[in-house]
DNA sequence: GATCGCGCTCAAGAG
DNA sequence: GAGCGCGATC
């Protein structure tokens, strides 16, 4: 241990060698977390703490492999298997599966991804008679996981008149009942989604306090990883396991928090030193990764934010290239850029493929320079995007497999009672259904019943209903001698989708035969693999949960030698000698949708810092004149960002575009939305619709949209970030009017304000989900 | 009940 | 540009 411990710098050293007590770890970018993450963890065994009384959350379960490698190297193997180590949801899906009873739930629940919870939300919509256009259902499930994740449970929805009363001036007065439906539901059909991994670990663990100190006197030492990223149902696990011992350890940067959108409160990190006595703070600062050009572009944006925790990230690795940025018309000429450089840089330096790593911001981006890539025959792989396992035909064979584990599941019911086709319509779906709500059970026992009951279902569907239980039936006595891979393979033969596939013929049939194929060879290798693992038996249930979970980069084969294509967001934590981040434009890289709020500005921020902290050596910024978007060209301008590097980082390769394009006011309208077109910036090329006798064309249009009435105006388009609000702010409310904040209370999703509006009304509002702007 | 095709909507990031 | 829902037709 000795010997590793020298491997360390000093300010590493000290949070590896501080033992008990609450630490956090303010760790800047390339500055070797993991590194102390797994010497501490090491470290502590070797002190004498056993391995089961770890417990360590990572973001990926990728990571937690990696570590666990790593750690077996200087602990040996026998011990560190003993670790319990993994992503939040892997970690409490098997703490969960062990408690479920106790929560009333079957220990083989099925986890709904979130394509089964939008189905599902979808089907009660309609079943409710509600309209689409104003109940649309990826709304009504992001809003109810937000929900979730806030641990608001139906319960305390209905209690809290704040929420019923958004939901009602959104003019969604049913959200509340689908929200219950839609819970009600995931029960019978014994399904939990993914924020309820989190939800019902909170609720196990505040119902059954024999549980708790089970798991607090289990796991006596606490690591968590990136915890700039956890939001708040994730907060209250970890608080609560941590309560009794207070062995907490908390990694992470608040300048690369960008999970927001899935509920991570960065105020986490903030407060830690609130939330628990003596917390002591260590800083690493040092970076290892990148040049010196690059951590100091890095720094010169990331100034630029306003909410931020102390720290100075310096290296004092060699001075580097600048940063190189470019121009290009289109985006299909951006990834000929991007691949002719790669090429260039390659033969050059003699370099392998997987030097390189294209970042975007999103995945719809991939395209341009996957095209270019190929016209080079430089190998790539894509990162994330539609994952294998979401593809259509998977799906299908995994919804069997969901079946033989959970009959009850209804979502993988729905997707393959009538695939391969066998008869089993709408109609006959919906008696089903109707009989199901009203029995309180699932679709599943009514079908297993159908003799008990009178559903008006003619003797010839009948029949193909019972054939259908006899099948699934007969898989779940396979499934009980067979491995994984034999029951899959059994699944897709005896089901006839191979064969379904095979008999189209069509281009697509072959492709989706051809992945059902890779699908099954996966099974095997996972079970191959799992017989490895000591207490793996390598079963279907086993495998189901593993993809239920899977992050798209655990399914890395890193060894071989490809460039990778990834989001930004994929790429955290990971490191490239050679980064391109391309699309850099206004209303892409920042995004338009994140550009309304300081805080989500600043989120896109630190998304860009973290794409640049990417890069080891060089880092190359690209954007276009004009690019592909929804099928149309439309017309872009550089991103602020590019800007926002002092210009002594940057080395432009194309002359930059002509300044004055830049930060120009809005274009003059009038309250009709008429345009002054001498003021339109025509100039640029390139346009698929050029602004003529139809007016302004869909890009002026969207900007005219964006015009702010930060004039005063009491609007309450909820432009206003909590974080933006202070004591004594004016705002404006969509329904209670102009007002003036009082006070301020609680933090993150519980973040309050005592407002006294205009009409002498006072009010409590929920910062979350109050709509408010702030009046200058 | 199955299949086909049209039109409509949506389009950020992910466990 | 893609996926979904709905209506028309067999």
């Amino acid at each position: 241990m000795e010997k590793y411990l020298q491997e360390l710098n000093e300010a590493q050293r000290a949070p590896v060698l501080h033992v008990d007590g609450p630490l956090m770890v303010i760790a800047g970018a390339g500055s070797g977390k993991t590194r102390v993450l797994t010497y501490r963890i090491a470290y502590l065994m070797s002190k004498g703490v056993d391995a089961f009384n770890i417990l360590s959350l990572t973001f990926t379960n990728k990571a937690a492999r990696e570590m666990k490698k790593r750690i077996a190297d200087i602990v040996g193997n026998s011990e560190a298997k003993n670790l319990w180590m993994g992503t939040f949801h892997s970690i409490f899906a098997k703490i969960l599966r062990f408690e479920a009873d106790k929560l009333g739930y079957p220990s083989n629940f099925t986890i709904y991804d979130t394509q089964d919870s939008q189905r599902l939300i979808n089907a009660i919509i309609k079943e409710m008679g509600l309209d689409k256009d104003v109940y649309k259902y990826k709304q009504v499930q992001s809003r109810i996981s937000s929900y979730k994740n806030s641990l608001i449970t139906v319960k305390a929805y209905f209690n809290n008149p704040d929420l019923v009363e958004a939901d009602a001036m959104a003019k969604r007065p049913r959200m509340g009942d689908i929200y219950a439906a839609y819970v009600e539901r995931c029960f019978k059909a014994g399904a939990m989604d993914f924020d309820d991994l989190l939800l019902k670990t909170n609720e196990l663990l505040t119902r059954f306090p024999e549980v708790l100190a089970k798991y607090q006197e289990r796991f006596r030492y606490i690591l968590v990883d990136e915890y700039q990223d956890t939001n708040h149902s994730q907060y209250l696990i970890v608080r609560a396991l941590s309560d009794k011992f207070q062995n907490i350890c908390v990694v992470g940067d608040d300048a690369q928090s960008i999970y927001a959108f899935r509920g991570a409160n960065i105020n986490n990190i903030m407060n830690f030193q609130r939330d628990y006595d003596d917390v002591k703070v260590y800083r690493l600062e040092q970076n290892y990764r990148s040049t010196k050009n690059i951590v100091e572009a890095a720094n010169s944006v990331i100034e630029k934010n306003k909410t931020r925790l102390d720290k100075v990230v310096w290296t004092a690795n060699e001075e580097g290239g600048k940063i190189k940025v470019n121009r290009s018309i289109t985006d299909a000429e951006e990834g000929r850029f991007v691949a002719g450089s790669i090429f260039e840089t390659k033969m050059q330096h003699q370099l392998a493929n997987n030097r390189f790593a294209v970042l975007y911001r999103t995945n719809s981006q991939s395209r341009a320079i996957e095209d270019a890539l190929r016209k080079r025959d430089i190998p790539y792989r894509i990162y994330g995007g539609l994952s294998f396992y979401q593809r259509k035909e998977i799906k299908d064979v995994l919804s069997y497999l969901r079946l033989v584990i959970n009959p009850k599941d209804e979502e993988a019911l729905n997707r393959v009672i009538n695939f391969p086709a066998r008869g089993i319509g709408q109609t006959t779906l919906e008696k089903l259904t109707v009989a199901a709500n009203h029995y309180k059970r699932s679709v599943f026992e009514v079908m297993e019943h159908l003799d008990k009951i009178d559903l008006k279902i003619n003797a010839g569907t009948r029949r193909k209903l019972q054939d259908f239980v006899t099948m699934i039936k007969s898989f779940q006595i396979t499934a009980q001698s067979a491995d994984a891979f034999v029951l899959a393979e059994h699944v897709a033969k005896k089901t006839g989708i191979l064969l379904e596939f095979k008999k189209d013929g069509t281009p697509e049939g072959i492709a989706r035969m051809e992945n059902v194929e890779e699908l099954l060879n996966g099974i095997r290798d996972f079970v191959e693999g799992q017989q490895e693992i000591d207490d793996a038996t390598g079963s279907i249930a086993e495998f189901l949960e593993d993809v239920a979970l899977a992050t798209d980069l655990d399914n890395d084969t890193s060894d071989d030698d490809r460039v990778a294509l990834m989001t930004i967001h994929l790429a955290k934590g990971l490191e490239f000698p050679y980064v391109y981040i391309v699309g850099m434009e206004e209303d892409l890289f920042p995004s338009a949708m994140s550009m309304n709020t300081r805080s989500e500005l600043e989120e896109e921020r630190r998304l860009f810092y973290v794409a640049l902290t990417r890069a080891e050596k060089q880092a190359y910024l690209t954007y276009t004149q004009s690019r592909y978007r929804w099928g149309k060209l439309i017309d872009a301008e550089p991103s602020r960002f590019i800007e926002e590097i002092d210009e002594k980082f940057l080395e432009y390769l194309t002359p930059p575009m002509d300044s004055s394009y830049r930060y120009k006011p809005m274009i003059d309208a009038d309250i009709f939305g008429e345009v002054d077109k001498s003021k339109l910036r025509l100039n640029k090329p390139v346009s698929s619709t050029p602004p003529d006798k139809k007016g302004p064309s869909e890009n002026q249009l969207r900007k005219l949209r964006k015009i702010k009435p930060d004039l005063g105006s009491p609007v309450g388009n909820g432009n206003a970030a909590p974080s933006d609000l202070s004591v004594g702010s004016r705002v404006a409310h969509s329904r209670f009017g102009n007002g003036q904040v009082i006070k301020l209370e609680g933090a993150g999703n519980d973040r309050k304000a005592e407002i006294k509006f205009d009409n002498g009304e006072l009010k409590k509002l929920l910062l979350r989900f109050a709509k408010l702007d702030i009046v200058k």
